[in-house]
This record gives C-alpha cells, structure tokens and sequence, in this order.
DNA sequence: CTGTGAATCCACCGATCGGTTGATGTGCGG
DNA sequence: CCGCACATCAACCGATCGGTGGATTCACAG
C-alpha cells in the first residue's frame, strides 16, 4: 500500500503550484495526481482521487483551505490535509487544526522539510513549523479566555467596519444592549478599554481579516 | 542583442522560485540566470549578472522589495524591476512605481501574463495588472484628496492603538481641540464618519501599518 | 440535576466623541 | 504679494460610547 504517497496540490496560484510540482517530482517516493486552485475543486478532487496527502492553501477564492480541509475530513478518514501557507496567524492556526488538519507548514520552508511534512503526513503523524509549534504551546498555557465566542468577533467585525452600536445591532438582529454586553466582554479578553484598540489588537492576533 | 532575455528571480519562497524557474524554462526565448532569496542579494546578483529583468517579490527579509528595486534602478539602467507580488495595496503599488519598477504583476496570474509582462519589461515597456491599473486609474483621477498629510498620519496612528483624543493631545504636545480638528479632516479624506472606520480604511489602504 | 458559559435583553449615568463654527499663524508656490 | 494648505486652538452641543448592575433563556457537561 505504501508505493508511493500520492498527493493533491490545492493552490490558487499557478507560481506555486508549479513550484510544488516541480519540487515533489524530484522525490522518488511522492507522485502529484492532482492540482485545485480553489477549495471547491480541492474537496471535489480529493474525493475521486482519494490521495493519500492534500497540499492545501488557506486564502482561496470560491472556498477557503479551512472549510475545504473540514469537508474532506468529514468525507476522507483516510486523507490527511497538510496545510501549507504564507502566514501564522493565530486564528488561521486554530481554524485549521479545528477543521482537522494534521500539519501546519509555512511557505517558506525549506524543500527538505516539506519532503519530510509529507511523509509524516501521510503516516498519521502531525508536522509543524517550529513558529506555528510555538504559538501553540503559548495557547494552551494560556487559558481559554483569549477565544472569542462566534458572536463576539461577528460583533467585532461590525465594529471594524465603522459602525455604531445602533447599526450593528440592526444588522445582527439583536438589541443595542447586547451589542454592548458583547463589546465589553470583547474589550476584557482582548484587554483593552476602547473599540477602537479592540479592532487592531484583533488584527494583530488574526481574529479578525481586513 | 536580443537573443534570449536574461531573468533574475528574487523570492524568498523556494516553491515560488521553483515554480518561477519551472514555468520559464519553458520558453526558448527567457533564461533564469540566478535566484535570490532576500532583497540584498538581489542586489547584489543584479550587479554582477546585468540582466535584463529581475523578477521581484516585495515582502522578503533583509532587504525589502522596494528598496532593493530603488538600488538596482540607481545602478543598472539597462535591468528592468518587474514586481510580482500577492498583494495590490496602495501603498505596495505606490513604493515601488515610485522606487522605480516597470511593472507590478500579481502571483495569481496565469502563467501567459506573466511571459508576455517578462518580454515586455525586457523592451522597456510598462505593464500592470488589471487590478493594479485599475487603482493607479483611481489614484489619478482623485486629486490630492486622499494623501493625509504626516500630522494626520501621526494623530490616526494613535488613534489605531485606542487611545483617546485627551491622550493623543497629549502623546503629541497639542491640544484636544486640534486633534479633533485633524480627526473631522482625516473623516472627509478617508470618506468615513468614525474613528474605527477610518483606522480599518487605513489600514486597507496602507497608510497605517500594524 | 445542577452549574457554567454563551447569548440575549433592560435602564441608567457620566465621559467621550463627532461635528460645527470661527479664529490665528506659518510656510510654500504662483 | 497673495492665496492656499497645513497646523494650531476655543467653545459648544447632541449623540454615542463605556461601564454598572442586574435579568432570562438555552445548551451542554459534570
């Protein structure tokens, strides 16, 4: 069973795809079956294809690399997803082991490394940069109050917007009340006193996406 | 003269530089001549190579795109900066159009663009992407409108760390009143109508940094 | 079953913010 | 020399925000 590992690149640029490919074609043990440049066509291709790896991005069009990995996990027990992108971010991070993936590597790893996520990969076993390993660790000495509830960063995001507590209460269909309950439960995770430092301070850590 | 044109590639990202060299090894008429992996040894490679166009990337470190674009232009008149990058802020595009590039293509492209944008900064000729074009349009046709002048930029970059116009009067020796003045003004330059508004403006802009 | 956390809501208050109007000085370019 | 943009300040007002102190529902885990 163990002839060669067979993998699945999920990029939406060309760049990279090829430099993958061109990049695992020079290792005897891995075979590149098939390439997605969205989530839609990874989770598509991953179920014909059944790999026994998929390569796959976070900032896609159609359907970004969490959901797509959420949705092969659920379908594939046997595929792992071994995700491969440009940033560590805290929330990419949580968002993606959530989903299910087994590995969390950074573009600009060096090519042995990546040989080496991809093998360990398709054995089960979990890879992952060293900075991604180490903001990790950081989470689960912290407690759990650094999380946002789904509520509060969907409130957060108005709030990025521009909007008053009048608005967002409008657009979430919730009183203005609550918007502020949520707001000050926000400030006192994210440890600040103002909407505005709460904005950035949820930027710097990746809660939230411009 | 024009006999094949001669490519420098500079990225820090070793799949994107192989997908870089794979892709234009596939044209008889472009050859890889060297590849860097931060902005110094761009400059350095462009020196001794003389070639006729140096892919660039923008976010590397040690050096950055931009400022290893402004060296290589000051030295080499002959090699043209072609920027290939992920982002199209204004602010990215704006740097390096300014440090001197001939061209500023994104990494989603397709593969044809990116031959035709490479023989076309070989001849010394502009391209921009769709995208790029369509902001540098915008740039100018808005007169000076949108430029915040560098107190403004001061009194919002205070504003993104959350603090209050008493301590932002006070961080910046003036008084309240002033840095409300500044405020109602970066509200019209920016088109929005609150504080928060505009620190996620400006920061999609890149007129503020995290 | 009980407790905990998330989400929802209400009322109240003081502080701050957003916006307006109007004014002064300075430096640069036509 | 005159105008314009920039930076500075003042006083005022209504709207909004931040904070307090509650309260209810619901789901989920112990």
């Amino acid at each position: 069973m163990s002839d060669t590992i067979r993998v699945v690149i999920a990029d939406d640029h060309p760049v990279v795809r090829t430099g993958l490919r061109g990049m695992l074609e020079t290792q005897t043990d891995i075979e590149v079956v098939g390439e997605a440049e969205n989530g839609e066509q990874a989770v598509i291709l991953a179920s014909r294809l059944e790999p026994d790896v998929v390569l796959m991005d976070l900032q896609m069009p159609d359907l970004d690399g969490a959901s797509a990995t959420e949705q092969i996990r659920t379908r594939l027990s046997h595929t792992h997803v071994l995700v491969l992108t440009t940033y560590d971010t805290d929330a990419d991070i949580t968002r993606t082991i959530g989903a299910g993936a087994i590995g969390y590597l950074l573009k600009n790893a060096p090519r042995d490394d990546l040989f080496h996520a991809i093998r360990a990969a398709s054995r089960g076993e979990s890879v992952l940069a060293p900075s991604v390993a180490s903001r990790v660790i950081a989470r689960m000495r912290a407690p759990g109050h650094t999380t946002l509830s789904g509520r509060e960063i969907e409130v957060l995001a108005e709030v990025a917007d521009g909007k008053s507590n009048k608005e967002i209460a409008k657009a979430l269909f919730i009183s203005e009340a609550t918007v502020k309950t949520h707001l000050i439960h926000i400030f006192s995770k994210l440890e600040v006193d103002d909407r505005t430092a709460a904005v950035t301070v949820a930027l710097e850590r990746g809660v939230l996406r411009l």
